[in-house]
DNA sequence: TTGTACGCGTTATCAA
DNA sequence: TTGATAACGCGTACAA
């Protein structure tokens, strides 16, 4: 007969067999799988536990059974919203789960990327989450050999490694250049910071419509790899104002760089939309309320996240989905900085408040 | 003479001993304290381990310490700004140290921050980083029963725990109350959201200023606990000039309120800073940049979390600081929106551009 | 500076 | 459905 009590007086899995009256493996067994126990013990473990205060010890666990409930997240950036807000999906549909989050930050470095890949597999998490679709070789191949389901977000493509889940940004482009012509501009700009792959395809899909429409010109682009922001924006804005005189419209790889734009305008006196449209992408809260309100495409980050967490754990146990690869779509959100047409009317008429339902041109597949 | 590898195909430290002709504890060792050995022996068992790959088991160093190298975070929001910068700083500065960063969120809910509390304590982390210091008595209980180094962020007060960094939010709405004294206005309304300890605080040091000058009045305050929004800024601020038309400078609790306030004032056709000026509070990047440019208090958000971080693992290891409570200060960046004197020049004349080093009103401790 | 003996708290395995 | 036994891989305590 041992101790009764662990040295650091924590209560432990013996102890609390030792009074519902089972062997511990049986105690065990009730918080992994309780169904495997007769209703009898069932109740007696649980009140015994609840008695005691009995908490798990993860380490003792992990050591014995081999493997974690550590669910792995690589993102490029912590402060950038599109991944802050993917980051609170992530988290909220693993709370209640027993998994829990491992983070880390890649700074948008597929080098630092694949080194902290290393790292985490070293550890065996039970699920592991990662950005996008551009990993080094060498990172690909250390996932596609990890024995843990993964889920690729952010965006979707061929040969998944395992789970993805995301949306077109070259699609999401596509649809914002269309919105552009349809309200008859015909020479857009394109203005975008940090270059990470997604707002390279974002470019990509914007270089593909206009050259569509015959109206491609290399001189309308205008990037950089500095990270994104609003100052940034009015600055870019400005060069390719400087060499092009003449657009009538520019598309933002992102929100930060529409709302830089805009100010710019306003600092020049030219007028939005009448002068010049501005469409953004990834529709943050401020884009509805701006002055003008600024047209941006919507993307579902929020659900993203949470998405892809709920798949991984339903993956972790067993419940693979039957469509590994999930398209979450985007919505072109217009309003006001991209309204031609109407663009007479007062910016303060109720008419103007843009009925986000009727006006937009969805993509949920 | 047991297994020589282990059934996961993993390196353990054994073998790594044996490669090296040392006894596992040696091999310990060399991964916690190199310095203890020979250097005969760190080269035998530093190149043994490289040879064979080895990479330490957390769980089972977790299990025989009795204490893991994790530290846990309790932060009320993801999304927010303001917390990601700080986060970003906590990673950073646990990047490249043994510590890993445990991540939750407490949704602004001191219970479900009790409920948190209660679950990481349970794993014994080596430290915790905590937002403010407004805990539950129970929270506080047990903070002060933890035998782990904590520290209490974004802001200072009496009776800290163990550490704190943060900086007075009383006295930086003060300051930003005495610059919009300073530049002539005299019925300064308050707008504030979500109303969480620090806007409270902020309010508290608004209503101080103003009670000072003999210029207090209840109504000139506009709060609700909604989560803030640029939109919910222009809101917040159509309501105050409903019942009070006669403002002539808004301080709002944060920046997204003020660029709300700011959008809406364009609405309305309400010029600033001439009829009304506008300060927010944080300093996020578009306040440089919007027009006019927003004045704001600056505050340290990465400072405090690579500080706090830094000051953790330093007193995790022993070396406590000298003086527990860090004040990181703040800055009133003064900018167009507040300046009333000179409001006449035009918006896009270069002398306006603040030169921040100059114009501020520093509160550097 | 190095080594021995043992414990850390839990789960896998296999038998009952 | 339940239990006995033996890991799981490493660190502590103490001795040498």
């Amino acid at each position: 007969m041992g101790r009764k009590r662990t040295k650091s007086g924590k209560i432990r899995l013996a102890e609390v067999a030792e009074l519902a009256g089972v062997s511990p493996i049986t105690a065990s067994r009730f918080f992994r799988n309780p169904e495997a126990l007769s209703v009898a013990k069932r109740t007696r473990v649980e009140s015994a536990a609840r008695e005691l205060g009995y908490v798990p010890n993860l380490a003792a666990r992990a050591l014995a059974s081999q493997r974690t409930e550590v669910i792995g997240v690589l993102i490029p950036s912590l402060t950038n919203n599109v991944f802050s807000d993917v980051l609170r999906g992530i988290y909220d549909a693993s709370e209640g789960s027993r998994y829990s989050i491992q983070l880390s930050n890649t700074r948008y470095s597929i080098l630092q990327e694949e080194k902290l890949l290393r790292l985490f597999l070293a550890q065996k998490p039970a699920g592991l989450i990662v950005t996008g679709i551009d990993q080094t070789a060498e990172s690909r191949a250390m996932l596609e050999a990890a024995d843990c389901p993964i889920v690729q977000i952010m965006e979707i493509g061929p040969n998944p490694v395992d789970m993805m889940i995301g949306f077109s940004h070259y699609d999401a482009a596509r649809a914002a250049i269309a919105h552009l012509f349809a309200q008859g501009h015909r020479r857009i700009g394109f203005v975008g910071a940090r270059m990470d792959p997604r707002v390279q395809r974002r470019l990509d899909g914007y270089a593909a419509a206009v050259k569509d429409a015959g109206l491609f010109d290399q001189r309308l682009i205008v990037t950089t790899a500095t990270p994104t922001s609003v100052t940034l924006g009015g600055a870019l804005f400005a060069d390719l104002l400087a060499r092009e005189p003449d657009i009538d419209a520019v598309f933002c790889a992102n929100d930060d760089l529409a709302l830089g734009v805009l100010f710019e305008c306003r600092r020049r006196e030219i007028a939005v939309p009448d002068q010049i449209a501005i469409v953004g992408f990834n529709d943050l809260e401020f884009m509805a309320s701006s002055v003008p309100t600024l047209t941006s495409v919507r993307t579902n980050r929020y659900e993203m996240g949470s998405t892809a967490a709920a798949m991984l754990i339903e993956a972790i146990e067993g419940k693979r989905p039957e469509e590994p690869v999930l398209d979450l779509g985007f919505t072109v959100i217009e309003r006001q900085s991209s309204q031609t047409q109407r663009s007479a009317a007062s910016p303060r008429a109720p008419e103007w408040v843009p009925a986000v339902q009727n006006d937009s041109v969805t993509n949920d597949p």
